[in-house]
DNA sequence: CTAAAACCTGACGTTGGCGTGAGGTGCAAG
DNA sequence: CTTGCACCTCACGCCAACGTCAGGTTTTAG
């Protein structure tokens, strides 16, 4: 399989595969005139590589697992740095939730402006349903199991 | 309030500050000296700008918004960029818990390798309980509600 | 055999939200 | 007055995952 036919199975770009070799993520053999040649599951391999990219892990992480995904051996510390990646995710997560409500609050002011903003323009302070709380936010519904 | 005293209270940097008036997201008076002067609700307004910017929407969606919270005004077309932004937002979601689920699937298969990795190394396609599918994933369980 | 895809290697550009000096000013205290 | 800290305005640096152009080679279709 070449480049070409990877990248459109995968569905991403043939710089992006180039840029996964250099970063040593994803290796190819090369034909006789200097072409990379793929296994088939080089596609599987790079929608792997894609979901962890996309969950915020540097490729130095994606390197790390997926030598241990692809070869069975655990490097020392990998362990507790799964681990930490995946509470970075996590918080992520609830960022995304409550930033999520936050505009949620927003929308909902949009849609129909509560009868005090009628009548009094250019409140100084936020004194919208989208209320910024005080100090800190009650922290409503967690995501980490 | 002088720009110091509201990164301290916001926890942000002055730098930060500076550049959200740069992006007309936070105005400030100034001084006879020119020195910058915000009124204490400037803290709750950085707060904002902070969710805003950590559910990724970029400074120029951020400065509708704050128009949009602080004023009341509603400018036409505004309703469809939120409902839009909020979507991103759930997508983005959905591919942490995607992602976050994946990376449980390598923890867990790191934790104890299972029998077939012990003797067979260097196996050509992931059989591991990562299992990358061949080709889409089922959508699990989504979060748009 | 030849033209057109598809591929190759550099190498520079992009994007955003700031970090980080450099070099100068405002302001309250001693 | 002068020390010293907080503040000011440029203006370049950064990082990551590619996009993109340039200029040349390999492979494939006819």
């Amino acid at each position: 399989m070449r480049i070409g036919e990877v990248a459109r199975q995968a569905g991403v770009s043939v710089r992006a595969l180039r840029y996964y070799e250099e970063q040593d993520l994803l290796q190819a053999e090369r034909s006789s005139g200097g072409q990379r040649q793929y296994p088939d599951s080089a596609v599987d391999r790079v929608h792997l590589i894609q979901q962890l990219f996309a969950a915020g892990l540097p490729s130095r992480s994606v390197r790390e697992v997926l030598r241990c995904v692809y070869s069975g051996t655990v490097s020392p510390g990998l362990l507790d740095q799964l681990e930490s990646e995946r509470a970075r995710i996590s918080g992520r997560i609830n960022e995304l939730l409550a930033a999520r409500d936050r505009l949620d609050g927003v929308i909902a002011t949009t849609r129909n402006p509560p009868p005090e903003c009628t009548h009094a323009q250019a409140l100084d302070g936020p004194a919208l349903s989208a209320a910024p709380s005080s100090t800190h936010r009650p922290a409503p519904r967690t995501t980490d199991r």
